[in-house]
DNA sequence: TACAGTAGGTACTAAAAAGTACCTGTAAAA
DNA sequence: TTTTACAGGTACTTTTTAGTACCTACTGTA
């Protein structure tokens, strides 16, 4: 049995929603259900490989589900868990936290670019102007 | 000038956040000021390297402040921005959520340790018992 | 005099994370 | 009949991140 020493809390957390997809996975998925397809197009420039791998690694730790109907052609849903559903606010607040610094540092002249605005992508207001 | 692209905000918050070390480093001077060898023995296992290049990072980032003191043997203090502190609760956030996450874990009989809890560490209750 | 503490820097190496390419197998659509 | 979509898997390579070792320069202490 192998141990796992932590200094401060925030390291285990990382460990378990940090890494370069983790955080944009679970950012989709506390809206709800979604298919593995559903994921790829969300989520451009993610390879199968790493969508797979990355969705196995939050199963593992008890943060998503994985409810596959046996079918063909194949049919995977994946959802947060009960205890992923803990995450929810740091996820928003994550989320928001970043939004309002890019727009931030767009006004400061950076050259960045934000695709999809949390509440935007949400609730797109189509009848607003 | 390069341009950066990201399709929800997470991602930019993880650029500046994220890492094996930003998020401690953080979680420790979100109690304010301190020296970088105060950084050093909070944080075991970091390397010199590695604490002045995140340092560097989440300075040009606007996150932290670097205040040198010209003065011999050199006295640096490190401190969140204004702008840092509004990451203060996310910081804390995390923390908590991965203590409980420990907890959680050790209850089920893994072999994890936490050294520092972020309350305990803070305010140790000399006389309480 | 030699060493510890102060706050770094740099070149190189090791490890971890992510990416590429190509594979399975079935059904429905073009 | 070939292609697409579905949800993967695996071997290998590249990129990124982190670690090691050794350097500066000055002061105070043993």
């Amino acid at each position: 049995m192998k141990q796992a020493i932590y200094n401060i809390g925030v390291e285990d957390t990382m460990r378990i929603i940090g890494g370069k997809w983790k955080p944009i996975i679970l950012c989709h998925l506390k809206h709800g259900i979604m298919r593995t397809g559903e994921l790829r197009r969300a989520i451009p420039n993610i390879t199968q490989k790493m969508l797979t791998q990355q969705l196995r690694e939050l199963e593992d730790d008890g943060i998503i589900n994985r409810k596959v109907y046996s079918q063909i052609p194949p049919k995977v849903e994946y959802s947060l868990t009960d205890y992923g559903e803990s995450l929810n606010k740091i996820l928003e607040d994550l989320c928001v936290w970043g939004e309002k610094d890019i727009e931030r540092r767009k006004q400061k002249g950076e050259n960045i670019i934000l695709l999809n605005k949390e509440d935007v992508s949400a609730d797109p207001l189509p009848y607003a102007d």
